[in-house]
DNA sequence: CTCCCGATAT
DNA sequence: ATATCAGGAG
């Protein structure tokens, strides 16, 4: 399988995209890293809906630990998986009061360890948080757009991660996801991709115009 | 690999 | 009707 030059689609998605930035709304790391869990198989615009009045109500992660269960749950029904979310979200915010004194750490190995924190989400708050890109985020978009060209052939995210790390500058990697996922959204969607509207049709292995 | 959740697009 | 949505745990 042929693949497109990295660095070339990073150009023309930077010119293309030039606002490309995370779409959650944050303002702060454990706002954002509530925000990421809760964006699981989810649309940001729903998590947005949500955490607009979770974020006025749970200020802390004390707020989150000391919440009865079940209202938490409530509170983030509409993004769905709202048990396992909740769970995690309050396992992650005891954690943090337990080991981090009640701040979000900076490191992937103690980020990972949270309850509910994979790679992917440990990934978005060290690059938007903490500016610090030693991986890339792969997420369902991310993924998608670098098999279809030809970036990695591999399905599990963490083996697409470690193929796209010696393709991707570290200054450009939370940038790159960044891209990606505007990219993926727009044209190069899951069910039907818009290639005749694709401004790398012509580098693109997969495109069908 | 399955399960978790439900709104939306196709 | 079914695939998909900023995944992670068991």
């Amino acid at each position: 399988m042929k693949t497109a030059p990295t660095p070339e689609v990073i150009d023309r998605l930077k010119k293309e995209y030039p606002d490309a930035d995370t779409e959650l709304e944050w303002s702060n790391p454990l706002e954002l890293l509530v925000a990421v869990i809760l964006s699981a198989q989810c649309t940001d615009v729903r998590v947005n809906q949500v955490t607009d009045s979770l974020f006025e109500k749970y200020r802390s992660a004390e707020d989150y630990a000391a919440a009865p269960r079940e209202e938490l749950e409530e509170d983030i029904r509409p993004t769905g998986f709202f048990r396992n979310k909740a769970k995690s979200i309050q396992g992650m915010a005891r954690a943090v009061i337990e080991d981090h004194g009640g701040e979000v750490p900076r490191t992937m190995p103690e980020l990972v360890a949270l309850p509910g924190v994979g790679r992917k989400t440990a990934n978005v708050i060290l690059g938007n948080v903490f500016g610090v890109n030693e991986g890339v985020v792969v997420d369902t978009h991310v993924k998608r757009l670098s098999n279809r060209l030809g970036f990695t052939d591999e399905e599990n995210p963490e083996k697409v991660e470690r193929d796209l790390i010696p393709l991707v500058g570290e200054k450009d990697r939370t940038l790159f996801a960044h891209l990606l996922i505007f990219h993926g959204r727009r044209i190069c969607k899951a069910r039907k991709p818009l290639c005749p509207d694709c401004l790398l049709n012509d580098i693109c292995p997969s495109a069908e115009i």
